[in-house]
DNA sequence: AAATATACGGAGGCCGCCTCCGGTTATGCA
DNA sequence: TGCATAACCGGAGGCGGCCTCCGTATATTT
């Protein structure tokens, strides 16, 4: 890949990212290649697809989720459980209006970002075994509950934290041996 | 108001839920009002704004399901509350693309469908009293709780009605005493 | 039947999407 | 260093949806 290319590249994520966290996915196109200082032309040879530039965008940020489960503690799985869940909660909002990609993303094996965020997959469901290891949990709680239940709360409760924490709490009871 | 306008306002109805129904919210307002042997200008003049027609559309379904809270047995109020959060889970699937309207008017005073589901809200509020006065169910559990729960699982896994049921079973152990 | 109020419709301006290809630039090689 | 060429850029342009505007048509009233 050209040295220019890439910059192009960068240049497009990094201005995607803001433009989608501030007027939500289906900002224009044309404006954030305008931002980026490029061509539309270029924005589409990158991007063939609205689609793949929201998957791009969020790849990163998969990432940097899986980083955060890695690091709690995992002396109470319960509350590893809770504050995981809650983690989530706050960075799904954070990016708001990528929610809807994520959602898709993490039911659907076909998505292209299903696998570009097995690290998030994998390390969020050893905090969920740990969880039913010390017995804290019902045993028959998937990863794909939480990752559910997660999302509809973020999108049911988008910018209200003190409801997402209620909900969380109400489930975590129907939830917690 | 006009005997032709009438008609044409209830033409333009009538596609557009089919229309939402089958394309989404999104679907082109040309489209529609050409569906309905009607000019643009005609559709805009009786709805100004797509949120309009889409409040419009939703206004007789909120009724709909007004009647069914209303038919629900009491006898086993912690069931009866059960059947109506599936009940609502199936309607809301089946108007698909219309969700997320449902869920801002329900959360928010300020909505033109606020209004205009109050029957709704009430008869619900109503199912969910008859709980509590039983004991079946936390004294705590407001209204807008199960509303946000409900959309928040229609929306997480809109065409699996499998993972709806378990998501409720699992929201309701945490909620039922 | 005429007068009037009401409603209709679609042309047109605007904007965003996406494609296409003539022009530009980086890079490898002599 | 200078050239050849493969890789990349950019924006004009066609398309379709949004919404407004106003000349025309039709219902209603008297």
């Amino acid at each position: 890949m050209r040295a220019d290319a890439r910059r192009n590249y960068e240049r497009l994520l990094t201005e995607a990212g803001a433009a989608f966290a501030e007027r939500g996915t289906e900002a224009s196109l044309e404006d954030i290649a305008k931002a980026a200082g490029v061509g539309v032309g270029t924005l589409y040879r990158h991007f063939p697809t609205r689609q793949d530039l929201i998957v791009a965008v969020l790849h990163d940020r998969f990432e940097a989720m899986a980083a955060v489960a890695r690091d709690l503690t995992c002396d109470d799985p319960g509350r590893a459980l809770r504050e995981w869940l809650l983690a989530q909660l706050r960075h799904i909002t954070a990016t708001r209006g990528l929610t809807a990609e994520l959602v898709v993303a993490v039911n659907n094996p076909e998505s292209p970002l299903y696998g570009s965020c097995e690290a998030l997959v994998s390390t969020s469901s050893g905090l969920l075994a740990a969880a039913k290891d010390a017995g804290v949990v019902r045993p028959d709680l998937t990863h794909a509950d939480l990752a559910t239940v997660v999302h509809g709360i973020a999108w049911s409760c988008e910018s209200d934290p003190v409801r997402q924490e209620r909900l969380i709490d109400l489930f975590l009871e129907g939830v917690l041996v």
